[in-house]
RNA sequence: UCCCCGAUAGCUCAAUUGGUAGAGCGAGCGGCUGUUAACCGCUAGGUUCUAGGUUCAAGUCCUAGUCGGGGAGCCA
């Protein structure tokens, strides 16, 4: 009887905790974010974090600056000397001690925040060495953050962007829910080792100290866990439009891999792409999607992460703002290749590499098309077809793909896309001139072979898009744990 | 992978022509204060990335490597 009566009382307290604004419901606290804007005055609260900083009082108290990560803002609580803890635990606290804090809610008669904690009761959860604590309250560089990564969502700019990636990958389900999208899991573990994308990572479950080897000597891959070799996916396109010509739209959101030594601010060996694909559609269907959808993910960061934006805008990049309502107010830029190459041919300046139809664009020709030209995002449309992968589609001028690249200032290449070759014969032989075998690809050529479509989609880099919004200038600063050549620390 | 730059106190950086290793912040202690980038004083803190080399003498010059940054390529 005592325990049912415990399990219902807890259950309430449960029940009662899920409410907004509480936290999980074995700890009765508020989140920083309400008690900063949706509480009265003179209500007492529970508040949990680390401390950001601490200034003692020998006047007799101290004031400790909270974070709970809820928010950008901390929450100030004054803490009395008269609190029983107070002479052997709070004059000692510094940063990065976590500690539960009651007490009412006053509007504070200082400057720098409306309403802070009088505190009736300080709990020191951990406390936290200051001569030792990586996160001094000063300014630290990226770089050496990055050495941190474990403690760096501590700090107000990986506490924003944190918040901000977050809000966008719910954005992007939003958008494609919104708009009848199925989420397609594609896999992970693939076995197509000549997509195009990229160098691939192996998969494998064999002894490298004693390899399986055929009767000429190489390592047999037919001996390995899936009895033939295996690779972390570059791309889940291929998967992806197998369910979108069966189910019409489709989205995929998850982790990509890509074994390119590339050692830039704007690659990653780990990353995260959206890749929607749509039956019954052309390249202009796909190109209305991106602009549509990038659009709308400007437009929720805008309005949902106000506070973490205006940091942005203040520390990082004092442009950031002003660009994302600018972008999401006026149409993309759309060109062809043939049209890029023009503009890029009759500019008045010294190329590195000089504009050539039939050469893929340079990082100085998208940049000044998106920076300076257009100074907003370009849809560039209709490459060479001898420049892109297998499965584009060929245009009627049988020169050029309905391929599609969306370009954006500062950060070049945040979509890549394409109408999809839909002919079994062009494909077919578009597989061959590329030195591809297509038995290997019998179930993508089954798409065209059994009740082809047109159809058509393109791939969003996340973090590319998340620097894009924050104005982060390297990638490895915008995901939680950057993984790159020669680096994949915790 | 190629080109350029860098590595000095816990962090961010100085150090003249090759000639005794410095500051700010942070930390500790003290003072002061409804403070909030707090302020004032004192103290501690160094195998100058690693391994070689040149030199009477190397943080400084040379070679190689490691790591980091920027640019390029590859791409999202």
């Amino acid at each position: 009887m005592a325990l049912a009566v415990a399990a219902l009382f807890s259950w309430n307290k449960a029940r009662r905790y899920r409410r907004p604004g509480h936290g999980r419901p074995h700890m009765d606290r508020t989140l920083i974010k309400y008690a900063l804007t949706n509480i009265p005055a003179g209500q007492a609260v529970t508040v949990a974090g680390w401390i950001r900083t601490t200034r003692h009082s020998k006047g007799g108290f101290s004031f400790l600056t909270i974070n709970d990560g809820s928010c950008m803002a901390s929450i100030q609580a004054v803490a009395d000397g008269k609190l029983a803890n107070y002479a052997d635990e709070l004059v000692h606290l510094s940063a990065g001690s976590s500690v539960v804090v009651t007490g009412a809610l006053a509007e504070s008669p200082a400057k720098g925040q409306t309403v802070e904690i009088q505190a009736s009761e300080v709990r020191v959860l951990g406390a936290s060495d200051a001569a030792t604590y990586p996160i001094q309250p000063k300014r630290h560089s990226f770089e050496y953050l990055r050495t941190q990564a474990h403690l760096r969502p501590r700090t107000n700019t990986f506490g924003a962007v944190a918040r901000v990636r977050s809000a966008l990958s719910f954005a992007v389900h939003e958008f494609f829910q919104q708009r009848g999208f199925l989420y397609v899991h594609t896999p992970i573990i693939t076995t197509s080792d000549c997509e195009g994308a990229g160098e691939l990572f192996r998969v494998t479950a064999m002894d490298l100290a004693d390899l399986p080897r055929d009767p000429a000597g190489n390592v047999d891959g037919e001996q390995d866990f899936f009895g033939r070799p295996t690779f972390l996916t570059v791309s889940g396109q291929l998967e992806g439009e197998t369910y979108a010509c069966a189910l019409g739209n489709i989205y995929t959101f998850g982790p990509t891999f890509r074994a390119e030594n590339s050692n830039t601010p704007r690659h990653l060996a780990e990353f995260w792409m959206v890749e929607p694909e749509m039956a019954f559609c052309d390249l202009a269907g796909d190109a209305d999607l991106a602009e549509e959808f990038l659009k709308f993910l400007f437009r929720v960061v805008l309005e949902r992460c106000g506070d973490d934006m205006k940091f942005f805008n203040d520390r990082i990049d004092k442009t950031v703002i002003e660009t994302l309502e600018h972008v999401t107010d006026s149409p993309f830029e759309r060109i062809t290749y043939t049209e890029a190459i023009d503009i890029l041919a009759a500019a008045d300046r010294s190329w590195d590499y000089p504009p050539r139809w039939g050469a893929d664009l340079q990082t100085e020709h998208e940049r000044f098309l998106a920076e300076e030209t257009f100074a907003k995002p370009v849809v560039i449309t209709d490459y060479p077809a001898q420049i892109k992968p297998f499965y584009m589609r060929l245009s009627d001028d049988g020169k050029t793909a309905a391929a599609m690249d969306v370009i954006v200032p500062r950060i070049g290449e945040i979509i890549g896309g394409a109408q999809r070759e839909e002919r079994l014969d062009v494909l077919e032989a578009q597989m061959k001139a590329q030195n591809m075998a297509p038995d290997d690809y019998w179930w993508y050529l089954d798409l065209r072979r059994y009740g082809t479509v047109p159809h058509a989609g393109f791939g969003l880099g996340f973090e590319r898009t998340v620097q894009f919004i924050t104005g982060m200038v390297n990638i490895r600063d915008v995901i939680a744990y950057p993984r790159t050549p020669r680096s994949a620390d915790f």
